[in-house]
DNA sequence: AGCACGCCGACT
DNA sequence: GTCGGCGTGCTC
């Protein structure tokens, strides 16, 4: 291999689970610019790799240890993310420690990394795209209220100010932030700019969409989600990079879209979990959205009525700005939350008297119910009476559930499927029972105790098909009464005007959770599910039903409400040194052979820490995981604190530099969690 | 992630 | 003697 004629050094982002980029020399005439797909030869393989730097080669070979290999084609000639975008990936590769080409790869359409140049009739369908008029259509726009008018002035003079910082909207249900989002959005077509929108759930998209077609008429968007093809998320993506696509709205991924123009990012429900990638690139898409409007020093507002404890202390702290909207315009009732505590009574469809006549009079007032229970399937344990014997699943550490319209047991973990056994396994009792309730056993035990009314069910496995969900939510939003039964995919941005009253089920776990989240998470729930009820001129009524009715953070959440429920949470934090306190990252490790191998590969781990480091980092573990096994899998995790983000970050680098030996690897597999929020 | 290399057990 | 098992290490 001789370098006699190479011109450049190009280092290259390879999809490999490095953590390097690699080098090759390129012959050509000119350089391919940062941010251009090139085919490398990799070992015997080839494959497509992006230029992050290039560099004139040595006049002569200055003897180095490798002797590089020339790229073997170009396949772009500008770059596909920019230099902007680039410098991002490159970031938040380096602080979520995860290899740089599998982070950049995961941000490009998958299209992308086959060795094709982009094809010419891609170019051509955008050429061709008919140029928008510019200006906002004005029509249909609400008067905003004076509370409103308030907010958006607040946030368009912090905007004005150097240096930006991040705004935190924090707006009860229903108080209009989406049209404080638009009011910050206008002024931005006419100056020919892009809006990056993230939202936390396909499922909010269409809804979100529409409003805004509905107030800029024919702005050309851009939708990014994980239910595209890959030639829908491509044109989609070339769209928005070519600044055609004035809007882009996505999930978590679209963090990532290049936006030549991009003059504001808005972080829709800012608190939500699945904002944070939990597999592979464990990114936070509102941190990095944080960074990428820092970066481009453009104005990012997050908006959500239930902050996360981090966003509330950075406004503590100031840095971000805060602003509240505490009215709902249209109604001035707030909803009224009762704790209904189910010890002394016997349960009837898992509901005490009190909530049943609740329900009874609701209907009879032509209003609609919800009822919310967090688990689906008909009973979460198959058992038998006489033995003892319980299903659980073959491949991981948990009972499986039963589901009755399926007759089937299944694994909520792994997926597993098993035909329901006719006698115990165990003593050949042909008297199986069940044990607890899911949503299958609600919607059947609520129609029989309501024969008249209406009963429909909301969850993954009623909503499976395509079009179930439409048809479903149409049925409610008919406003005729009836009784909504469902899990966690009724707590996020359903509007149903006739819903007056939500019940809900099964909170004691949270409440009794060892997970520091636990209570952060429950208190969002029940807000965002308590903010479902009572919508326009009726008053909404929430029943939390749980046998920890004294629990003093639920007396803190229901008695005062969202704000000093969370202060007080963060007091809790802030004794603990835990986040935002504190900084932590989550080591996970897993084993096909046993939970021990898992342990004692993690104690290895540890025991470098001792050596490396000493004072500052804080260890738990390593321990089992919540889940000791899943899909065949022994989970074990090792969580690392310090109160200083970079004593963490310098522990990690060292266990991560390629010159420490991992010893007994076989089989092992492992990850880094940066800011871990699932310890599960 | 792939893929090759290498070091041990059972086979035509 | 070799075929192939997977444990280990490398990819510019």
């Amino acid at each position: 291999m001789t370098q006699d004629h190479s011109r450049y050094i190009l280092h290259v982002a390879v999809p490999r689970p490095l953590r390097t980029l690699l080098s090759y020399t390129c012959a050509d005439e000119s350089a391919p610019k940062p941010g251009s797909r090139v085919l490398i030869p990799l070992g015997k393989q080839h494959a497509v790799g992006l230029v992050i730097r290039v560099e004139t080669a040595p006049p002569e070979d200055a003897d180095s240890r490798f002797t590089l290999k020339p790229v073997e084609a170009i396949l772009d000639t500008t770059p596909l993310p920019d230099a902007h975008l680039l410098e991002l990936l490159q970031w938040g590769a380096r602080y979520y420690h995860h290899p740089v080409g599998e982070v950049i790869f995961s941000a490009l359409p998958v299209a992308l990394r086959k060795p094709k140049p982009l094809s010419s009739r891609l170019q051509k369908l955008l050429g061709r795209y008919e140029a928008p008029s510019l200006a906002p259509v004005e029509r249909n726009h609400l008067q905003l209220t004076d509370e409103q008018q308030q907010c958006l002035h607040s946030i368009e003079q912090w905007n004005l100010q150097a240096p930006l910082r991040p705004i935190l909207l924090h707006g009860i249900t229903g108080s209009g932030k989406t049209e404080i989002y638009l009011r910050l959005i206008a002024p931005l077509f006419a100056a020919g700019k892009q809006v990056l929108v993230i939202v936390p759930e396909i499922g909010l998209t269409p809804q979100l969409l529409l409003r805004f077609a509905h107030f800029f008429g024919d702005t050309p968007m851009a939708c990014l989600h994980s239910a595209l093809s890959d030639g829908e998320r491509m044109k989609a993506w070339l769209q928005a990079r070519s600044g055609e696509a004035r809007i882009i709205i996505g999930t978590r991924s679209a963090i990532f879209t290049p936006a030549p123009n991009l003059a504001l990012i808005v972080i829709d429900e800012e608190h939500d979990a699945s904002l944070k990638q939990q597999e592979g690139f464990r990114y936070h898409a509102r941190d990095l959205a944080i960074k990428r409007a820092q970066m481009l020093n453009i104005p990012i507002i997050m908006g959500t009525a239930t902050p996360s404890l981090e966003s509330l202390y950075n406004a503590d702290t100031a840095r971000f700005h805060y602003v509240r909207l505490n009215q709902r315009p249209g109604t001035t009732r707030k909803p009224d939350l009762q704790i209904q505590d189910t010890r002394p009574f016997e349960l009837q469809a898992g509901l005490t008297p009190h909530s049943l006549q609740a329900i009874r009079t609701t209907l009879a007032r032509g209003e609609q119910v919800m009822v919310f229970l967090n688990r689906r399937g008909f009973a979460p344990a198959l058992y038998c009476p006489s033995c003892g014997w319980q299903a659980s699943c073959q491949h991981c550490s948990v009972k499986m559930t039963w589901h009755a319209r399926r007759n089937k047991l299944v694994c909520h973990h792994c997926g597993a499927e098993q035909a329901t056994p006719l006698r115990c396994p165990q003593c050949q009792n042909p008297q199986l029972t069940t044990q607890g309730q899911g949503t299958e056993r609600l919607e059947l035990a609520l129609q029989t105790h309501f024969p008249a009314a209406v009963v429909v069910r909301i969850d993954r496995d009623s909503t499976s098909r395509k079009g179930e969900l439409e048809a479903k939510l149409a049925t409610v939003r008919s406003n005729d009464p009836l009784i909504l039964v469902g899990t966690q995919m009724l707590a996020k941005g359903h509007d149903f005007p006739n819903l007056t009253l939500v019940i809900i089920l099964d909170i004691d776990q949270s409440l009794l959770s060892t997970d520091y989240r636990a209570l952060e998470r429950l208190g969002q729930l029940l807000i965002q599910v308590a903010g479902r009820a009572g919508r326009a001129d009726k008053a909404g009524k929430v029943i939390l039903q749980t046998s920890q009715p004294d629990h003093p953070m639920l007396h803190q959440l229901v008695g005062h409400g969202y704000t000093p429920f969370a202060r007080q949470l963060l007091e809790d934090r802030k004794r603990w040194h835990f986040p935002p306190f504190g900084y932590q990252a989550l080591i996970r490790a897993s084993s096909t052979a046993s939970m021990e191998k898992a342990l004692q590969f993690l104690e290895q781990i540890s025991q470098l820490l001792i050596v490396t480091d000493g004072a500052d980092i804080q260890r738990l573990g390593p321990i089992p995981a919540l889940l000791e096994k899943r899909a065949n899998r022994y989970r074990a995790q090792l969580l690392l604190g310090s109160q200083h983000r970079a004593a963490l970050h310098a522990a990690l680098l060292q266990l991560l530099n390629p010159s420490v030996k991992l010893p007994g690897r076989s089989g092992i597999r492992w990850s880094v969690d940066v800011d871990p929020i699932d310890f599960s």
